[in-house]
DNA sequence: ATATAATGTGTATGTAATACACAAAGACTT
DNA sequence: AAGTCTTTGTGTATTACATACACATTATAT
């Protein structure tokens, strides 16, 4: 391959994540407001370019680290974005991920070297005119969260160690913003297999205490949940 | 983005297409032998550099016309490959694409500027040591085909017009490698609505011919098979 | 007329999904 | 201490879907 040829010289690879957590009841997005041209001022989803010596997986954990502070996260790969207009500088292509997190635990950082700020965002109040063509992914995104949840473990890493059975139901609620039937919903989870009673209870106020489960130590291939 | 950085200078964007076909109850994949270097003879899924123009879709039709010779094919993309080493020359990333064809009515290209030759091989007869990272590739392409073949209508392009429920069944059985029961193999299939009786009769000798089915003219969005 | 080889069909059983209502636990109030 | 409040926890009946299974039908070939 001649990689002075210009049909294809200069082209660029992205990686860029779309993470999502669940805090009372609504779905949030992680964004960042850019300082830099181009697109100053405007916020994206965290993303960077990928090092020649990385993979894109490796490249989307260190820009997440460097971006928002936020380490250790469980991500999938779910598409790449190539329409050739789709950043105005350079031919520039981007490997989408999905991550989903506990944002309890998590500090962001607020300002870095090339963002100003860094928020949570509800679905709803997301800004329309993202850079490059972030709106589009995202929406990708949570099409594709959306229809993983329910075959993939990741809701795991969006609970604490020991949760209730109500905070699960919550989260699923809250991703496919619907309701399910708490009976149905206990007995199609527990007769997976996949979490378990740990006899303690949860310390709440005013009303009978739900019990605490955990999930049993998985062998880390991803199970079909529903 | 400073393009001249060496982080991320010279990087390169591929595209790859496992074609998928079947023929006499076998599953096969389309491979193409290379003729310049690196891998010189050896075989490769039909891969190519995508231009600064173009979207990785496009790319990857216009690099099945010019190594293959097919055209106007069903493909849905399924996975990106970034081993930084995956390419001994260069930072190549390959976009990885999933199409699957009737074979019948395709004539490939046998030599071409780059291929010398090129070729329908059951899987099992793969050879083991192709060029760059696709066997790694085909293999996922496998395991990701097996999987979409039950949730989308990728079996439509490898049928013909006109088709039976043993043929059907016949491609179905291929594809994962079992059986069905026919009754119910009939009865699942029938009331999705998918297909309908032309009422016209396969042309066979020596036994009882059986009814053509087509597909019945979609409204072009994906469709849950099973 | 008979044999051959494949197609076409119905029913019974088990398994998973859905719909639905009331008792139990702890905290709070009086 | 009794009663109220709020949320958790539980069982059964119904329906839809998946699976298992055997025999009659159609055309060709002899």
């Amino acid at each position: 391959m001649d990689i002075s040829n210009p049909r294809y010289k200069n082209q660029g690879i992205h990686v860029v994540c779309t993470l999502f957590t669940v805090r009372d009841g609504e779905v949030k997005v992680l964004l960042v407001q850019r300082s830099n041209k181009p697109y100053t001022d405007k916020w994206m989803l965290p993303s960077g370019a990928v090092y020649n010596d990385e993979d894109c997986e490796t490249a989307m954990k260190r820009e997440m680290i460097e971006k928002t502070g936020i380490s250790g996260i469980y991500v999938e790969q779910f598409h790449t974005f190539s329409n050739p207009k789709r950043s105005p500088l350079m031919r520039m292509i981007a490997v989408g991920y999905i991550g989903i997190v506990n944002s309890e635990n998590i500090k962001i950082k607020k300002k870095t070297e090339k963002t100003q700020n860094s928020e949570w965002f509800n679905l709803r109040d997301v800004p329309v005119d993202l850079a490059y063509d972030h709106r589009e992914i995202l929406l990708e995104a949570i099409e594709t969260m959306k229809r993983k949840i329910m075959k993939s473990p990741i809701v795991k890493s969006l609970l604490p160690k020991y949760f209730t059975l109500p905070e699960l139901q919550n989260v699923y609620e809250a991703i496919l913003n619907k309701k399910f039937d708490r009976r149905n919903f206990r007995k199609k989870f527990l007769q997976l297999d996949l979490i378990e009673n740990t006899g303690l209870m949860a310390d709440v106020k005013g009303h009978r205490p739900a019990n605490l489960y955990k999930f049993i130590a998985s062998n880390d291939h991803d199970v079909e949940i529903f």
